[in-house]
DNA sequence: CAAGTTTCCCAAACCGCTTTGAGAACCAAA
DNA sequence: TTTGGTTCTCAAAGCGGTTTGGGAAACTTG
C-alpha cells in the first residue's frame, strides 16, 4: 500500500493525501479525517526511505563506536544508549548504531554525513587528541559530545558531568576525615573524564599538602577483576592507604572483594568511595555496608544528550549548548574516620 | 557531490558511472578504474536513502526493545548487540535500535516491515506467549529468534544455547558430588530461557529422586542486589542448601557476597555454579575461588545470529536455520563435595 | 452582482540512485 | 561486404514520497 494507491482509493490526489497526513493547513478538516481513517484502515505506512529522500532529513541519529571497542565493553554504554533511544523514539527518530566492521571509524562519519544517513551524531567518551570533533566540524554534521575535549570548551556542543568536582569533593571528604594516604582506581586515562577525575583527586591532595604517589593509583579498563587485583595490590602495600576512591561500581565491586579477602572492614579499616553511574543492576545502596558515592545517572545523561542534539538539528543556527552537571556526593556507610 | 555531477565531471552517463561503481560487468576495466579514481578524489558518497529507495533494500537490520525494558536493563544486551553490530558493519549493514517511546512495540515492527526501514529483525529474549513471532510471520519480515519459543521449534529461524542441558549438567555435577539440597537463582521465568534452565535443574533433581522445593528458588531480575538478598535468604534457612546454581554472573556476584558475609567458604561450605555469558567486565576466572560455570559467549551468539539473519535475507527461500549451541560446564574452584 | 479571499485540491517536478531496453562502435568470421 | 557477436555507453523509466505553483469552487465583501 503506497501513497499513490491510497490516493486512488480515496479519489484524491497524492498531494492532498500527503498533506492531510502530515498536517498541512491547506486541507480541510473533514477531508483530513477521512484520509486518516482510510489510511489507518488500509494499514498505510509511508516508505521511510522515500520520505527521507524527499525531505532530505534522515530522522535518525547515529552512534559510532570506536573500533578498539573499549567503550562498548563498558556496560555504561548500554544504559547511556537506552536513555537516548527512548527520547529519540519519542520524537520519531531512529537510533543508528555502528560498531566495528572493516570500515575506518572516520570514514563512517564521512559516509553518515555525506550520504545523509543520519541528521546528527553523539560523540562518546572523548579522549586526548580526539580527532572526531575536527572531522565533524569539517563535515558540518550536527553533533554533541558526551563529555568534554581536552582543554577546549567552546566551539562545540557538550554535556558533561563535573568529574573534577566530584572527585575533588570525594577526596576532600576523606582528607577531612583524616585520611592521608588515599588510593585511586581510575578508568583509562586517555579518556578525558578519567583525566578530570584524577585532577580532582590530585587537587584535593595538593590542598592538604599530601604527596602524590603513583603507586597508589591505577588506570585501566573498569572491570571487576581489575578492581580486585589493583585494590589487593594497593592494600597489601607496607604503608597501605586507608581509603580508596574508585571510578566505577564494577571496579568497586572488585575492590570490596579484595578488602573482604584481606579482612579489612569497609568503613572502618578502609574507607571506600565509588562513582555510581546509576546502573540498574548494581546498586550502591544494596551493598553492605552501603556505599558512599559520587553519583550521576548515565541514563539521564543519555536522554538529555539526545534532546540537546535534536534541538541542535532543529535549529542549526542556535547557541551551542553546554551543560555541566553537578555530581552529588552521597555519604553512606563505606566511609569513616581514619582508624587511629 | 551526487551521481549526476560525478557523471558530468567524467563525461559519462549516470548509468555507466553507477555500474562502474557497483561492479557490473558491462563496463570496461579502464573506464571503471577511471571512474573509481575520480569518485574517490571528489569524495563522492552515494546517498543512502536514494539507493535504498531504488533497490528496495534497506541494508539495515533492526532491534526492537520491549517497552518494559527488562531486557535492556541487562548488560547482556550490550554485548549481544556489540557482537551483532560488528558482523553487520562487515557486511555493509546498519544496525537500527528502537527502544521505548510512545509507540507500541508491535506497531514498530509494522512500521519497520511496511515502511521498508529494515530488511530483517532480531527477536531477543522470547517469553511465554510471545506475540512477536506471529506478527512477523504475518508481516513477512525476515527475522531470527535468539532463544526459542515456548514449545515450538519449527516454522521460524532460531539460535539458542542449550539452557536445559547446561543447567541439567550443572545440577547433575552437584548431585554427583553428593549435594541434596540445591538452590536456584534464576532470571525472570516468563522468559523462555529461564524456564529452560529451571527445567534442566528440576530434571536433574528428579533423576536423583530429590524433592522440588520452591523455597530454594528465586526468579527475578538478574541484579547484583537480588543475588545478594536471595542467596542470603536461602542460605539462612534452617536446612540451608549446600549448593547454589545461579543464572548470571551478576547474580552470582551478589551471592558470593552473601556467602562471605555468612562466613561460608565457597567450594567447601557452599558450592556455587553460575552461568557465564562471557561478559568482558566480570570474569569467572578472576574470582576467588575461581568459579565453576556453564559458559557460552553471548557476544558470539550475537554475531552468529546476525550472520544467519543476513543469509536469511539473502535467500528467503532457503531452509530456516536452527542452531542449538552446546554449553560447556567448566569445573573450577567453587564446587566441591558436600561437607560431611 | 462583480471582485476579492479562502478553502480545497491537483498535475507535475523533484530528491538521487538503480535498472531496463536499446543503440553505437568495434571486431572477427563468412 | 555482410552478418553476428562483443563491448561499451546512454536516455529514460522507475522507486515512493514531498513540495511547488497554480486553478477551481465556495464564500465574503463592496
Amino acid at each position: 500500500m503506497n501513497l499513490k494507491e491510497l490516493a486512488k482509493h480515496l479519489g484524491l490526489s497524492q498531494t492532498t493525501v500527503s498533506r492531510a497526513l502530515n498536517g498541512y493547513p491547506e486541507v480541510g478538516e473533514a477531508t483530513r479525517k477521512r484520509v486518516a481513517e482510510v489510511a489507518a484502515h488500509l494499514g498505510y505506512r509511508p516508505n521511510a526511505h522515500a520520505r527521507r529522500l524527499a525531505t532530505g532529513r534522515a530522522h535518525a541519529i547515529g552512534y559510532v563506536f570506536p573500533t578498539d571497542r573499549t567503550v562498548m565493553i563498558d556496560p555504561l554504554f548500554s544504559d547511556f544508549v537506552a536513555g537516548a533511544a527512548d527520547i529519540l523514539a519519542l520524537h520519531g527518530f531512529e537510533t543508528l548504531l555502528h560498531a566495528g566492521g572493516q570500515e575506518d571509524e572516520m570514514s563512517v562519519y564521512r559516509r553518515f554525513a555525506e550520504g545523509g544517513a543520519v541528521d546528527g551524531v553523539v560523540v562518546q567518551a572523548p579522549h586526548v587528541d580526539d580527532p572526531r570533533v575536527a572531522l565533524l566540524n569539517e563535515l558540518k554534521l550536527p553533533y554533541i559530545v558526551h563529555g568534554r575535549l581536552d582543554s577546549v570548551e567552546d566551539g562545540y556542543a557538550w554535556l558533561d558531568i563535573d568529574n573534577l568536582g566530584a572527585f575533588h569533593k570525594a577526596t576532600k571528604l576523606l582528607t577531612d576525615l583524616g585520611h592521608r594516604r588515599i588510593g585511586l582506581l581510575n578508568g583509562p586515562e586517555k579518556l578525558i573524564y578519567a583525566l578530570h577525575r584524577r585532577e580532582g583527586y590530585e587537587k584535593a591532595l595538593r590542598e592538604k599538602g599530601l604527596p602524590h604517589n603513583p603507586a597508589l593509583m591505577f588506570s585501566g579498563l573498569m572491570t571487576e577483576e581489575n578492581g580486585y587485583r589493583e585494590a589487593k595490590r594497593i592494600l597489601q602495600m607496607k604503608d597501605r592507604p586507608t581509603a580508596l576512591i574508585v571510578s566505577s561500581m564494577l571496579l568497586i565491586s572488585g575492590a570490596m572483594r579484595a578488602a573482604h579477602e584481606l579482612r579489612l572492614e569497609i568503613g572502618k579499616d578502609i574507607s571506600l568511595i565509588g562513582h555510581d553511574d546509576g546502573l540498574p543492576f548494581l546498586n550502591a545502596e544494596g551493598l553492605v555496608p552501603t556505599l558512599t558515592t559520587t553519583s550521576s545517572s548515565i541514563r539521564n545523561a543519555g536522554s538529555r544528550v539526545a534532546e540537546l542534539l535534536l534541538e541542535l538539528i532543529e535549529k542549526p543556527q542556535g547557541e551551542l549548548p553546554h551543560e555541566l552537571w553537578n555530581v552529588d556526593l552521597i555519604v553512606r556507610g563505606s566511609t569513616g574516620p581514619v582508624a587511629s
